[in-house]
DNA sequence: GACCGTCGTAACGGTAATGGTTACGGCAGG
DNA sequence: CCTGCCGTAACCATTACCGTTACGACGGTC
């Protein structure tokens, strides 16, 4: 599966938001946010703007701009992450139709889709159960590099 | 995410063959499978090879050539069909590393580990649940079209 | 009202995965 | 020898993702 880092960065935003306003600061930039993401600051503004289309972040434009929390990081699962950037299913059905005029071809599609649905509510349950205050208890309980 | 179709695939060629055995035919060919999957019989070859790798199917070459299965239908699970076809993780990490000197970029990558590796196991576990005897059965009790 | 930093978004290109297609050598039974 | 199918390489089109540049819009500050 070619899998992608969307959940991941978008994740790494949050937290570093989280933890930014923590500290007493206001709102964050998507450039501070890049740079500890390495990557680029269109990348995090697009990202977030999905996670804002959610209700998940908030940002101010103007002078002293930049993304704020609009949720506790508590309150905030990695299902509502997923939800807001990644649209599609997990597998997918064939291309193309397969034969109606085979058993096969007629019944695997109804199979395929039902025992699909199964597994993403399971994979969904299982995101709900983590909130992004605990991903940021993780990344903090990381131990320090040695000197 | 970009879904692919391989699962579906690799399960609807392992139903077809063990259908068309169960009908007391030896092995079947790759463009008949092609034929009810709607698709090239070269992307059937390729899958079902990997297939073969994983020691589910078995091909025979020459005259009266094609494929049979290698363990039956209640034996094989979509777990073993999902290993076999598809090489790599569910969710990926940042492409470039992330800023060691960033509490949060250091600490993000052992964090969002440890989470996806709990969420794959789960998925794996629901894979396993499902044998292949278990989506013949779903394929054969698709309601048939009116006429 | 001008200035400045940041958002919002369009546009383009590179990379990689997927899958459809053609081609061709190799194998084995008739 | 002939024939049918496997096995595999090669190529192309499509798509998603991500990095990058560019530029207009906005709203505080001066």
């Amino acid at each position: 599966m070619s899998a992608n880092s969307r959940l991941t960065i978008a994740a790494h935003a949050l937290a570093w938001i989280g933890l930014y306003q923590r500290q007493g600061h206001e709102v964050a930039t998507s450039e501070q946010i890049a740079t500890s993401a390495n990557t680029n600051p269109v990348v995090i503004r697009r990202l977030l703007g999905e996670l804002r289309r959610a209700g998940l972040v908030e940002s101010r434009r103007g002078a002293g701009a930049g993304w704020s929390l609009a949720r506790e990081l508590g309150s905030i699962t990695l299902l509502d992450v997923y939800e807001a950037v990644e649209p599609g299913p997990l597998f997918a059905m064939h291309r193309t139709t397969p034969d109606p005029g085979c058993v096969v071809g007629h019944g695997i599609q109804p199979a395929m889709r039902g025992i699909y649905q199964d597994i993403e509510e399971t994979l969904r349950h299982e995101l709900a159960r983590i909130t992004l205050e605990k991903v940021l208890e993780d990344v903090l309980a990381a131990p320090r590099l040695p000197l």
